[in-house]
DNA sequence: TGGGCCACTGACTGACGTGTCAGTCGACGC
DNA sequence: GCGTCGACTGACACGTCAGTCAGTGGCCCA
């Protein structure tokens, strides 16, 4: 193994993942500077230093490059979410996954924006995706705030209303930042929501 | 006054506003439908019944008719929020706030819906005034907010993002009414909304 | 040296959809 | 009846941009 073929035959794969790597993070960039219908392959292509046609080598057209990006995103985020074990310290783990999916997301604040402001519209079946995700984490969270109810730890009420509640106050925060160029610490932003979490706004 | 000529001038103009309305509404339909960028020209005067030409007698052109269906609504949402007066009963101002705004938006879900999904990525300007409006009610509401932390009506912390996190809940909520089928009642919505800004989630 | 391989190039094409404008038509006044 | 007006029409011109493909050049092996 690792004769001179073989050993040929790697570098050339890696150069082929590098130039992918390339566009890749040069789509990125233009897709959350100028918003996916604005983006142009050319810009793209520009941006990464390679010809028209070399983009069709390693992508089937803009909208697959498009998913590629938020899906990986969406997988570093399913999995940034962890269940919350009712025998442990609750807030704690809670603002754990706060913690996780904040820094998850504020770690490339370029994808996040994409995902966040460009994600719809781009195509219908591509739109049903998008919901399709955020349906999911919903419905998880919304089952861990039913079985805390029961365990008296989550505030009595329409469970589907508060998951959405919380996933609309994360996406609002992080839209500010991303958008907006807010510099908060990725703490503060963390107790902020945990904070709300726990005890709302008002207190009268 | 009211002679045969004026008679027939004003019955023009009457037509003319009406003619402008079928196509407002008819692009409402289509953007709310499609998007902003899937709907064609073509769909919002085949919808309204009028050729091509007719839609730019009356609007400058795609843009222009989409900025002013949600520059009505932006007008409307921003006259429905009522300044909290702190001499009186807070709670029931704050709700009362909730339920004109909640009211408001579900009174025509297809207008809620563009301003929701559909008004990012049509323009930058266009992005800049929606950004600069919401900025603008966030803005009112932290200031609120800080007076009512002086007051101890509110809790501590940092009201910038409280007044984020009420947005965007609101937001994501109107979202799945909206967006999604769901069909809860005003009530239940107002009622989830306060009670989740009065205690939060957690009760640990 | 020559020939095959392959990543890469960029001029080109075709589709699409916006906005235009020369022309139609009915109403109305004279 | 005849001329004027203006709302309305829809075929067309035009720009834009995604995606294609015939060609180039560098590299390696025989």
């Amino acid at each position: 193994m690792a004769e001179p073929t073989e050993r040929k035959r790697q570098a050339a794969a890696d150069a082929k993942a590098t130039r992918r790597q390339e566009i890749l993070q040069a789509a990125r960039d233009v897709f959350a500077k100028h918003g996916y219908h604005a983006a142009k392959v050319e810009d793209i292509v520009h941006l990464a230093g390679v010809a028209r046609g070399t983009f069709y080598l390693y992508f089937e057209d803009k909208r697959a490059i498009f998913e590629e990006i938020v899906d990986r995103l969406l997988v570093r985020f399913g999995m940034a979410i962890a269940r919350v074990d009712v025998a442990g310290n609750v807030p704690e783990q809670v603002r754990s996954n706060i913690r996780r999916i904040v820094h998850l997301l504020l770690e490339d604040k370029l994808t996040t924006k994409m995902l966040l402001s460009d994600a719809h519209g781009v195509d219908p079946a591509f739109d049903r995706k998008i919901h399709s995700f955020f349906e999911q984490v919903g419905s998880l969270l919304e089952e861990s705030l039913v079985d805390g109810q029961e365990l008296g730890i989550v505030v009595k009420g329409n469970a589907r209303m508060q998951a959405i509640f919380t996933i609309g106050a994360l996406k609002e925060v992080m839209n500010q930042v991303v958008v907006r160029g807010w510099d908060d610490s990725e703490d503060d932003i963390v107790e902020a929501l945990f904070g709300f979490l726990r005890a709302g706004a008002l207190s009268v």
